[in-house]
DNA sequence: TTTT
DNA sequence: TTTT
């Protein structure tokens, strides 16, 4: 019953980023990775074994890539596998791919600091995302900065 | 400048949970894991080496555990380390810990099927927490079924 | 130019374990994984997403799967994202499918702390697998307990 | 009863690499890695919070990074916590560091491609390191291109 | 004890 | 300080 699912590349992409976006104005993209490995075969040369998976980034994190990343860029993701289903002339197929939750840029040229995805980074409430929605008062936006100050938290 | 910050553990808890509330109401606990690890000695015979990490749990998760979970119970948390530092008599100390972004419980009894943490999981707006928080009118909530609907997006 | 291909995944086996092996003599199995998730619909309502893997097990991994796992038996694999290609009249597949580097059994039923793969797990040698192959007297079997012994490293 | 402990740092190192040897000759080093996370505080600035880890070596893993890297260098370690214990003056202390099982060079400069530690990336004998070190004979030098001639694995 |  |  229990389950986890984690992946976590670190490649080339592919492609240039081609954002699209959903009716609800969420942008989504499907970057390429090509992950490189190197694995020293029979005879005793090296031999580059490529992986491609294409990866699915969602919100904020595909508008990043689509304004930092191009054909080429290195660049990290997290995310999980996801199953994709569907029928062609009666045959059922399906593809693996990765959902990302992260982004991680490792531009060797630019200097920013940028990472994506996963919780919002705020200090004062490192959980917002799974507090109890049921219990909107909990934490409004107001009184975020209280937890902050609590003296037993040095978070 | 790129950075990274993964820990994943699969072990048992050595003590009971503890809830704290930070003054904004949000739950807190630091749990303690054990993870074991079992390593052929130079004599041939198993040796067991074991792990103690410190978790801190937040929010909901916090919740969960604490009220799911006991001394012994086994658990995967996934989440990042974190560096703690103090100083006591004029020496500086420091020490790390993890801070838990999903927990996974693994009781062989349940059959509930629970993991807490990241991201909502909703699926008609899977990254709605890197959504800009600068333009909220872009994913209203009483919008947000018109992604899920786009035909697009088969996520 | 660097990159990196890890995959953690924790579900159930769809089937039971088939040995195979190669002309070598070595065992190999392919595994298919279940991993549920359960996510929260835009109805409210909780909607289970199961992600199918096939997972290829060599050596010794793959017999003790053989040996104590069967269809349903819950296991954690850690490994690495791997693209198969071939024709098919004419046409290009692909599938992608993980390569098992540890495997970890959670029977609830078993109290056996079993993980295989990965390095040999010997505390006297942890780096074994990347001693230089070029010096083989550095580290020969004789004399593998002298490593342990060094008061300067507390391993 | 089951455990699992991975941890994933990419970071820059804070020292340059001092390698050490063990009576048996194996290379070892201890390097200090900085894991950077800028988080948004809660006035909205961002804050960077950095995380110190020590990150221990073996064998090849340790001679590579000796060679390769420097102060500044910008690396991927994959390996798991351990935790050191100790005393002094009667006072019992602990540390938790990182044992490398692979490490990943991101030097911006250089388009070498190297990855170092786990399996030794042997194409026709993909899990040698977990096969029996006791039955020798199972996987003799001689024999290990059988496998990869082997026309079911299409690994 | 610290890196970018 | 410790769990199975």
């Amino acid at each position: 019953m229990a389950s986890y699912n984690r992946v976590i590349l670190l490649g080339n992409m592919t492609r240039d980023v081609e954002l699209r976006y959903t009716q609800g104005g969420t942008a989504v993209t499907d970057i390429g990775l090509a992950v490189n490995d190197r694995r020293k075969s029979q005879t005793g040369e090296w031999v580059d074994e490529t992986t491609f998976v294409d990866v699915t980034l969602w919100g904020r994190t595909a508008e990043v890539a689509s304004e930092y990343l191009s054909k080429g860029s290195p660049v990290l993701v997290e995310g999980r596998l996801k199953l994709d289903t569907w029928e062609t002339e009666g045959q059922k197929r399906s593809k693996l791919r990765v959902v990302c939750d992260r982004m991680q840029m490792l531009g060797s040229g630019g200097g920013s600091h940028r990472e994506v995805g996963g919780d919002d980074n705020s200090l004062q409430e490192p959980s917002h995302h799974s507090a109890p929605p049921s219990n909107p008062a909990a934490s409004p936006s107001g009184s975020r900065g209280d937890d902050f100050s609590d003296p037993n938290i040095p978070f």
